[in-house]
DNA sequence: TTACTTGCAAACGCTTTGCACGCAC
DNA sequence: GTGCGTGCAAAGCGTTTGCAAGTAA
């Protein structure tokens, strides 16, 4: 389906990164990590590389919330949780209903492929701050 | 909850414009209609007044799917559907599945306020010019 | 009158891209 | 050896913002 995609240093270390991290970074914190194992990296080599993996499958690329880009490591699909105070993105362990598709299929008539959901509100720790007045 | 808001009539005709359309339009296209009524209205107003109504909760900022965002007039929660082909967005007529909010809040703990969801593929006429294999 | 809103244009921030060199295959 | 991937830096592009003038309340 995808081109040649050669196996290069900088794009092993990208999806590592990605791989082992439960966070879901911008592309410029995926930078910073890589910089620590690869210290010529460039900032255009991550953006490339994050593209070419989001292209093949391997990783997810979130772009609700910001207005940058945050990308998960694990690329089945899931739903997120976005904190709107302190801007965090959350895994959201609830089935994925993939019944959805079939519906949305039957009644738009679209070639359905699959769907996102994320849910908005405040996190815990932002909960806590907020009902506790000011916390400083 | 909101500021003073001041009814210019500039406000007026974007929101309008917005309640009148049933696509997604992004900023510029908005402007681009706003300005046969106002042609002296600059795209920073137009940027400016988007960004009160959505937080006034007039309209829906929609930030999947593209690098810009697009705009709903229809403010009430609905979901959506977007070709990844001719990348439009299309409405989806399934009912708002309200207590997916409940669940995700006593699954996390945390404040859920509201959802969204999204569904990818192809629309009717994207599939059906793959179909026939191609149409040039 | 008051201070929110506007038009204008420059600046901003994230992302992409052109180029010559380097390296995976 | 071939041509895809890289580092570098500049450009691209949607969006925001500082400022002085305009205008709704």
């Amino acid at each position: 389906m995808s081109k040649a995609t050669r196996m290069t240093k900088q794009k092993k270390v990208i999806l590592d990164i990605l791989r082992n991290t439960d966070c879901h970074p911008s592309a410029d914190w995926v930078y910073e990590q890589a910089r620590k194992l690869v210290p010529d990296i460039s900032l255009g080599t991550v953006y490339r590389n994050l593209n070419v993996l989001r292209d093949s499958g391997h990783i997810l690329e979130l772009n609700y919330g910001s207005t940058y880009s945050r990308y998960d490591g694990h690329a089945e699909n899931h739903y997120h949780f976005y904190c709107e105070k302190c801007h965090q993105l959350f895994n959201v362990k609830i089935p994925v209903y993939e019944g959805l598709d079939k519906l949305v299929k039957e009644t738009t008539g679209f070639d359905v492929k699959n769907h996102r959901m994320e849910f908005y509100g405040l996190c815990n720790d932002c909960k806590a701050s907020l009902s506790s007045s000011s916390s400083m």
